[in-house]
DNA sequence: TCTGGGGTCCTAGGACCC
DNA sequence: TCTGGGGTCCTAGGACCC
C-alpha cells in the first residue's frame, strides 16, 4: 500500500514507503484509557463533603438564570435532571428550579477551580507511574500519555496479555478510589481509538476490555459520532450519505475520505474499521497562550473594553514567561459580535515581542479598527473579546 | 435553550522567491 | 506576451477536543 499519488508526491521518496501502520493494528500492543468519572463536579464533591448527595453543575455564574456561559461538568445526580456538558448555563438553572418545584434539590453551582483539578489530575499520574513501577514496566519509554487534565492513555504491552491488563487496570481504578477519593474509567484495546471509545461505554468506574477479535463486533452498531475526530460537521456529511454507524462506514470507498476529508480522510477510513497505530505522545511545549472572554453584556464602549485587553495583556505575557519563554512574533486578536459573527486579526511581527504594553498596544490599534464605523458594517456590538499570542521564543 | 474558555490542527488564497 | 511550477510564509477562518 502506498501514501497517495499526488502531483507533489510524485517525486518524494515516501511515495515509495509502504505505511505498514495503518494494515492492521500491532498484535503485541495493548492501549489502556482512563478516564475520570465527572471530573470536576467529583473534585468539588469531594473537596466540599456538604454537597455530597446533591446535585452539582460545575460551570459559568448562573447569575439566577441570566448567565451567558456553559456546564462544564455535571455530577450524575444533575444529569438526572437533563444537566449536562455544554448546556447554556441558564437552562441548567431552569431545569433545577424546575426539579425544585418537583419537589427534588435544588443543583448547587460551582465555578471551575483549575488550580484543583491540575493538582489532582498530577497525583492521577504520579499514582499510575508507581503501578507502572511495580509491575515492572520498562520506563524509559513514554508509558503514559497526559491527553487532557482528566484521561491519559497508558501502553500496557509489556504486561503481554488481556487478563493481566485487566487486573492492572482494576487495581489501579482502587488506588485512585482509595488515595484520591475518585472513580475512574478505563478502556482496554488494541490501540487509542478503541480504548477510548471502551472507557466511555460503562461510565462510571467501568472497565471495558475489547481484545483484537472483538473489535469489529463492538464497533458495528456505534454512531460515527463516537469516533475521535468526528464532530457535528463531519457527522452531517455522514448522514448525506445514509450513514450513521461505523459499520455502515464500511460501505464507503477510500475515494469518498480522500475526497471529502482531505488529510485526514485516510485516518478517518482506518479508524472506522478500528484500525489506529497512533503513538502515545510526549508532553509538548504550548504553541498559543491566550485567553478571551465573554463580556456580561454586549457592548461598544472603549471604557469597557480596553480594560479588558490590558487585563488579558498582563495575564498571557505572565503565563508566557511563567512557561520559560521570553519573546513572541505573532499577536492575535479575536472579537466576537452580538451576532455571534466572529472576526479575528493576526500579525506576525517583524521583531519578536517581550513587553505587555507593546501586545496591549497592537491589540488595542486592532480593536480600534473593528469598532470604526467602516470596518463594522452592521453596528453590531461586541459579545466577547480574545487575545493570543503565538510564536513564542 | 441562545450558545465558555483553554487549546491544536488543517485549509486555502495570496505574496514572493527561485 | 504568455505561461510553468515548486516551496514557504502569512493571514483568516473553521473543525474539533476537553
Amino acid at each position: 500500500v502506498f501514501k497517495r499519488k499526488t502531483k507533489t508526491a510524485l517525486h518524494q521518496e515516501s511515495l515509495f514507503k509502504p505505511i505498514a501502520r495503518d494494515l492492521k493494528n500491532d498484535p503485541k500492543r495493548i492501549i489502556a484509557h482512563l478516564d475520570m468519572d465527572a471530573f470536576f463536579a467529583s473534585a468539588e464533591e469531594r473537596e466540599r463533603p456538604y454537597l455530597s448527595g446533591r446535585p452539582i453543575v460545575v460551570g459559568s455564574d448562573p447569575s439566577g438564570g441570566k448567565g451567558r456561559g456553559v456546564v462544564s461538568t455535571a455530577n450524575y445526580l444533575a444529569r438526572s435532571y437533563g444537566i449536562r456538558s455544554a448546556l447554556p448555563i441558564s437552562k441548567a438553572w431552569q431545569l433545577s428550579q424546575e426539579a425544585k418545584r418537583a419537589g427534588k434539590p435544588e443543583a448547587v453551582f460551582v465555578g471551575c477551580n483549575f488550580f484543583l483539578y491540575e493538582k489532582i489530575s498530577s497525583r492521577i499520574v504520579e499514582i499510575t507511574q508507581e503501578m507502572l513501577q511495580e509491575f515492572k514496566a520498562d520506563l524509559r519509554r513514554p508509558l503514559i500519555e497526559i491527553a487532557g487534565i482528566d484521561e491519559f492513555y497508558l501502553d500496557l504491552s509489556f504486561l503481554g496479555d488481556y487478563k493481566k491488563a485487566e487486573r492492572f487496570g482494576e487495581k489501579l481504578q482502587q488506588r485512585i478510589k482509595k488515595q484520591e477519593k475518585l472513580t475512574a474509567s478505563i478502556g482496554l484495546g488494541p490501540n487509542k481509538l478503541i480504548a477510548k471509545i471502551a472507557s466511555d461505554f460503562q461510565k462510571p468506574n467501568g472497565l471495558t476490555v475489547i481484545s483484537p477479535e472483538k473489535v469489529d463486533d463492538f464497533l458495528k452498531d456505534l454512531p460515527i459520532s463516537k469516533i475521535h475526530g468526528i464532530g457535528p460537521k463531519t457527522n452531517l456529511i455522514f448522514k448525506t450519505q445514509k450513514v450513521n454507524t461505523v459499520g455502515e462506514a464500511g460501505r464507503l470507498p477510500m475515494d469518498f475520505y480522500q475526497k471529502g476529508f482531505g488529510k485526514f480522510g485516510e485516518d478517518l477510513y482506518w479508524r472506522l474499521k478500528g484500525i489506529d497505530s497512533r503513538p502515545l505522545e510526549r508532553p509538548t511545549k504550548a504553541k498559543s497562550i491566550g485567553c478571551h472572554e465573554t463580556l456580561m453584556e454586549d457592548t461598544f464602549e472603549l471604557g469597557k473594553l480596553l480594560p479588558k485587553l490590558e487585563a488579558m495583556a498582563v495575564e498571557i505575557v505572565g503565563r508566557m514567561r511563567r512557561d520559560g519563554f521570553k519573546v513572541f512574533e505573532r499577536g492575535v486578536l479575536t472579537v466576537r459580535f452580538s451576532d455571534f459573527v466572529t472576526k479575528t486579526r493576526s500579525k506576525t511581527f517583524s521583531q519578536p515581542i517581550s513587553s505587555k504594553l507593546e501586545l496591549e498596544k497592537w491589540a488595542t490599534k486592532i480593536l480600534l479598527t473593528f469598532l470604526d464605523k467602516r470596518e463594522n458594517k452592521t453596528g453590531q456590538s461586541i459579545r466577547l473579546i480574545g487575545l493570543r499570542i503565538e510564536k513564542m521564543k
